[in-house]
DNA sequence: TTTTCAATGTCGGAT
DNA sequence: ATCCGACGTTGAAAA
């Protein structure tokens, strides 16, 4: 259920928000021209402004522009919430210890403000992350590479935990890396260390490193060369079906 | 200027966002029970739930649940977006190319939607990312160690861009990575590389790594011990001072 | 355009 | 609580 005030006056906003934040059951979105102050971690200052500020229950606070997936300013989870009026501005102050950090909104207008209380009890279901690549290797070790052999999975070592480990048809240890978005030098670094640290810890002669991503630039590939590394392209494709009614029961 | 309908009907939430949403002008709130399907880089289902849905001007969509500073689901700017109604579902999807990206949002029942165009001419003005933090030791260089002189900085190199590159109080080079945040082992893999590759190219004996950061956990000094590299910890705070106007033209 | 890397990253899991 | 790496990371700058 929605409650809702449109163009109230800056201190008829100060009681909604007041009368709705009680308990921090409902969730606040405030539409107006606004100022917002923020020091913490960094420091900045966006000058007054049309925007769309989301308070919500755990006490983030989100302020939208027009554009963009990111908010331009934003508190996040367990921040303390207070509101007042100042020289006819509704004020929004959020502030959270550790590390140090306030925010602050200064509302010249508002144009809407508005609370709700979501109802929500379901769990999103998520597929093609990191550790359902490593699944689907698991599953079929072959689109790595024939005769491969799995040992282990995200095995802990001194320089990390390696994703998968595994032995190959010659009997060669064999370090994978998995990654699911496009790999930089880090990824090549990470691997390289898990090697090198592999070798020396296990007196091993000869260990094979490979880097699996759905997509690997040339830069990185001729830095694996380099380094006497492998890499496989490995991109499992998550389509949407048409139909109106989907699971994700297959996977 | 806020236009908006309370607890419309589905029929009438379709009319009203198609009507709002010529042009991309306005930004469109949409709060309801709604199921979310998404499917590209990754896969996932929503099921029915109650949560508050905004559609921006560049083709963003974001679902927010009542906790939690990043959306439940999404999708990034420059989407096309269409609108219908199916089996008495007021449905939003959002599709964009390459890559290849779904969003399916059914809607069981809306209680609040709105639009609004919003104004702003501003521009945020932040201090205290690393680019500034890397200014702070280039005005007074002894924050990481006296007698230090500072040749360059963002100096390019094979394995990456060094952030500041130095020369301490007996001539020997220093080679310093800058983190505004908790550095993890890639960082210190990153450190390495660069002393590796500055020693073999500059054929130099002796060459110094320092990595910078507020805070170092003890996990990573041991590592850094370990590869003969050193550390910083400097950790610049950004007040916001307590009067009503506030700048930043002292930064 | 592609590639690279910082971010007020955020978030969850493991220790 | 700290530490650590993934993320449907996003976003901006440089090559």
């Amino acid at each position: 259920m929605a409650r809702f005030i449109s163009s109230p006056s800056n201190q008829e906003a100060l009681e909604f928000a007041e009368r709705y934040s009680r308990g921090s059951r409902e969730v606040l979105t405030i539409v107006g021209c606004c100022r917002v102050e923020y020091s913490g971690r960094a420091k900045s200052v966006l000058d007054y402004g049309e925007r769309l500020v989301i308070v919500k229950r755990d006490g983030s606070v989100l302020v939208h522009q027009s554009t963009g997936r990111e908010p331009i300013n934003w508190q996040p989870p367990n921040t303390k919430i207070e509101y007042g009026l100042r020289e006819d501005r509704f004020i929004l102050s959020s502030q959270r210890p550790d590390p140090g950090e306030k925010m602050r909104i200064l509302f010249k207008r508002v144009d809407l403000i508005s609370s709700f209380y979501l109802r929500d009890a379901s769990k999103i279901r998520i597929v093609g992350m990191e550790s359902n690549i490593i699944d689907l290797i698991l599953e079929n070790s072959s689109v790595i590479e024939p005769g491969l052999r799995v040992v282990s999975i995200e095995k802990p070592t001194r320089s990390g935990v390696i994703d998968i480990f595994g032995v190959d048809s010659n009997q060669v240890p064999v370090v994978i890396e998995v990654k699911r978005s496009q790999p930089g030098p880090a990824a090549v670094s990470q691997l390289e260390a898990y090697v090198h640290d592999f070798k020396r810890h296990n007196q091993e002669a000869e260990v094979r490193g490979i880097l699996c991503a759905p997509r690997i630039p040339a830069m990185i590939r001729t830095l694996l060369a380099k380094k006497g590394l492998e890499w496989r392209e490995f991109a499992p494709e998550f389509e949407l079906a048409d139909e109106r009614q989907t699971t994700l029961d297959k996977y």
